[in-house]
DNA sequence: GTCTACTGCTTCGAATTCGAAGTGCGCCGT
DNA sequence: ACGGCGCACTTCGAATTCGAAGCAGTAGAC
């Protein structure tokens, strides 16, 4: 078919101002529950939180970036911060001299269990307060085919991701 | 006072997370458009889009900011970004003599008008296109109540704030 | 009337952000 | 093995962001 002229319905268009809205105001409550907890920012919490998650507490510095959406200077500078506030440490990787391993540090799991409670209690009273079980099932119901979908689909100019292996 | 053990159940971590992922990877896409397309930041698409949604075609400064979730300085930057830009104009109130009245000019709407569609191409393909117009409906139906909680709770205020610093 | 508290906006300084350019390593074909 | 291409990360400069402080204008108490 033809492209169908371009518009939105109401109801889509109110699904994606709702969806920028509600994100916007919760991660500007979130920014000032960590700032005022832990003096982290929200891109450093989600570091911190990514790599506390990590089996090995560790990852390398493209795969932070790609995980929290960030660029890589970005993520340089932030890293920069974390490790000369002790919560990472930066290594060469062993495998590949190229890239670097970064690793939590003890103090940086002791900063984020400190922080934790107070950012869960955050998202709970701010997004989940107003939905039930079920309703939170089927908003991540939702949210993962978008999310899959996203991730296969990058951004228009931007390099595929392929490992290696021509098409 | 014994809190309530603060943890989100596996279910709403994941909501939580991938309403996260998907509104970055959202934005990110969107913003990339915009400037290819009229070199607009992505508030100041906003900006006009709220403006250009009024009957009037004009807003009070607070109201804007509120509209788009952000801070006053940053909408003072922006605004004189497209005043210079001649996409909006500015002038006091004529009720207040305090407030300053933002509106969009016919330059503001055309470049609207002519951002819009690839604005509307890039959501649609990203966020809609894996959702069937009933996901769609019920995704609204959900984040409408937590908009709706999140406007009648503002943010908690006056914390003796600390400067910001180190990491 | 006028004093005081509050509101709306701007200015200011510091921190963060990104893209482009730069450096060095690893992979592949010849 | 050599050379070119591509990747991982950093550096650099410019633009954007925020909060705090400052400057009017307004409203309510008395």
């Amino acid at each position: 078919m033809p492209d169908s002229p371009p518009s939105l319905d109401p109801v889509q268009l109110g699904a994606y101002f709702d969806l920028i809205e509600v994100t916007s105001l919760l991660r500007h409550a979130v920014e000032q529950q960590l700032r005022e907890t832990g003096d982290l920012s929200y891109v450093q919490f989600q570091l911190l939180a990514r790599l506390g998650d990590s089996p090995t507490g560790s990852h390398r510095m493209t795969d932070l970036a790609d995980g929290v959406v960030y660029s890589r200077s970005g993520l340089t500078y932030q890293a920069g911060l974390l490790e000369k506030a002790g919560l990472v440490m930066r290594a060469p990787s062993p495998d590949d001299e190229r890239s670097i391993t970064v690793t939590i540090t003890d103090a940086g799991r002791a900063l984020l269990a400190k922080v934790l409670p107070g950012h869960i209690e955050v998202v709970s009273s701010m997004l989940f307060e107003p939905l039930s079980r079920d309703d939170v099932k089927a908003l991540a119901g939702l949210l993962a085919p978008v999310r899959d979908h996203m991730r296969s689909t990058p951004p228009r100019s931007a390099a595929p991701r392929r490992r290696r292996g021509r098409a």
